[in-house]
DNA sequence: TTGTATGCGTTATCAT
DNA sequence: ATGATAACGCATACAA
């Protein structure tokens, strides 16, 4: 028996707003086009062309026109709902109120994530950390994303709580920029250790026998994968990789003199590497020193940044080291989330790091046989 | 009857991938807290207290326990279709990225919506334009949209028919930045009438008597409007508003020479009024043309820019004029938004623009009647 | 080749 | 004061 369709009170829904017009359903179309409402959904899924389900070309076109007079579009909600996908990629930046730091750092990010959505058939979703007036009803921030078929998080500052608790229910969830995550967290990085140890290479293969790392004193794992690219680099050139090849600093501003760069370079120091921070303290301390110092960069030392200069300095010469792909990262973030919606594992990927020559390296000033510290 | 619950096939479903767990929904919580789900839903969604429905406090606790040991979180697609609301509003900007950029023009105003958004008890989303890969079934970018329970509209580049469907869908719109909307279109705007009058009234304040209007030559709504409240500011005071009043030029760069304002001046034209336009062509122009004739900016002759200067020169001395709201703006957005969502009516709102006397305005060099021109 | 009957998770109405 | 139960719009296994 069909279900008791009329007179009778509706329940679980309120009488519509008056004034408010309802959009054209799949029923509509279905009555307008002579079909059912299954096979509205076939048509317009296109199911049935891509698996070779079996419609007959004139009621595709039945569906098709009625579809387009009736101006019918989908329902994202009612699509998640039963078919719990609805072909949106959710990005969520942990930025509160879209901060005035990070942002540029985003942005490259963000269009490799475009592109690749779009060419995966993705639609995306942005959604901020910033509100926190809302849907509050014991989901948090993130209840909202269940809205997309899954999410990629951007930055440090995600709740590792709600994160979690998004992984143990097998949301799809990729994080971008980290790897010390939970088990189960797919991640895409950066990959910094090989990056800094191509650096060191080229340096190497220019002549430079002493290499000198110069880090600030933290153990952010951006640093830290920086440091055992460098030494890994100075291995692999068979170069002395002691204690002595990095100067850790808690203050690079006052620890960074020239005289201390003067006493580097008698002690037959001929290069020069400093680690990208946010501040870009450790490489705008080594330039001043050596500028203090009165040496020529490409000439008398050669220096070298492990990630892109700070934007302030865009318009000096492009220091040696390498830049952090962002768009190949965001595409490489979608690609994995994509596979993840598809059931595929959470695992972590690296992306290479490109790396630039530069104008600040060159040959060391006077061919000489290295200097073993030991 | 019951349906025939279990013994049966699962029509409808495909089976669920293996290893997802699912997330608890309100009938785990009901089981747990050995209730209806009809009633967690009461609670959970706070319907009780609000309208005064009875449900016992024991229960109450039963519930919200139960719901947070399991750690419930609603689904905001099931809602937004039983409930047709979701508490999300929609952000479409019809940029290629997220306007997460500072250096974005959007951005001031994102940051008036999700203080006011967040106010009123929603979250929000952000949708872009440019994502063409994906749901495509029909419905364009916008279908998206319908994810949210209302969507604001930045930027001139909204497909007109796109909104018009969503607007003839009664669906709850509003477009911030245009006035010439079609029928039923909620907008809001920046009032650039009353606050171009008030420009002129401050430089008729200071004794000015000849007050020109430099404008480019185009027909845009914002350029119609600030030359309508110059000439209403001139009439106000009693100014002679003539169409000598107005200087249209189609290449700024080149019609205003340092002759052309030098013979303004002479001919009795002791301030000029420049237009702000995406480029700033206009005041750009006007200040080179200014200082190329040798003349003293607030001394010998007064400036105002009718808008806000363009970034590049935002550490010159900030010209007398007036600032749009950007953030005062996305608060009115959001409110008329909501009250759209309400069932309130799709009425337009102009938002007054903040004066700004600046350094560029002083009075005329030496008192003199005016000269009428005619 | 197409129609029928569920079901997704939630809200809301009615009967208890 | 609480429990059944019918939708919301769409997708899909299965019958026809």
């Amino acid at each position: 028996m069909a279900k008791e369709a009329a007179g009778r009170a509706r329940p679980g829904r309120a009488p519509a707003p008056a004034g408010r017009r309802a959009r054209p359903r799949q029923a509509e179309v279905a009555r307008l086009a002579g079909v059912s409402q299954a096979t509205v959904s076939l048509v317009l899924s296109g199911r049935d062309l891509a698996t070779g389900r079996p419609i007959s070309a004139e009621t595709r076109a039945k569906v098709l026109d009625a579809a387009h007079s009736l101006g019918y579009v989908p329902d994202p909600a009612a699509s998640r709902l039963a078919a719990a996908r609805n072909n949106l990629l959710g990005v969520f930046s942990f930025t509160a109120t879209f901060p005035t730091d990070v942002r540029h750092s985003y942005y490259p990010f963000l269009v490799g994530v475009e592109q690749e959505a779009a060419a995966q058939g993705y639609d995306l979703v942005l959604f901020t950390g910033s509100s926190t007036g809302g849907a509050g009803a014991g989901g948090g921030a993130l209840s909202r994303v269940r809205l997309a078929d899954g999410c990629l998080f951007l930055g440090r500052h995600a709740p590792a709580d709600e994160l979690r608790r998004l992984v143990a229910d097998d949301f799809p969830v990729v994080h971008v920029g980290r790897r010390d995550e939970p088990e189960g967290l797919a991640w895409v990085g950066a990959d910094y250790v090989s990056a800094s140890r191509e650096v060191v290479a080229a340096l190497a293969g220019l002549g430079h026998r002493r290499v000198l790392l110069v880090r600030e004193d933290d153990d952010a794992p951006a640093s830290t994968d920086r440091e055992r690219g460098f030494l890994d680099g100075l291995a692999d050139s068979g170069l002395p990789a002691g204690s002595d090849a990095v100067y850790r600093s808690g203050d690079p501003r006052h620890d960074l003199t020239a005289e201390r760069v003067r006493a580097w370079v008698a002690e037959g120091v001929t290069a020069f590497v400093a680690e990208e921070t946010d501040t870009g303290a450790a490489w705008r301390a080594l330039r001043a020193a050596v500028d203090a110092a009165g040496l020529d960069c490409p000439g008398e030392v050669s220096l070298a940044l492990l990630g892109s200069p700070p934007a302030d300095l865009a318009d000096e010469p492009a220091p040696m080291g390498f830049d952090i792909p962002r768009p190949a990262l965001g595409a490489e973030a979608v690609r994995l989330l994509a596979s993840r919606i598809a059931g595929g594992p959470a695992e972590g990927t690296l992306v290479a790091c490109a790396f630039r020559p530069g104008a600040t390296a060159g040959p060391p000033p006077s061919p000489r046989t290295p200097h073993p510290s030991s």
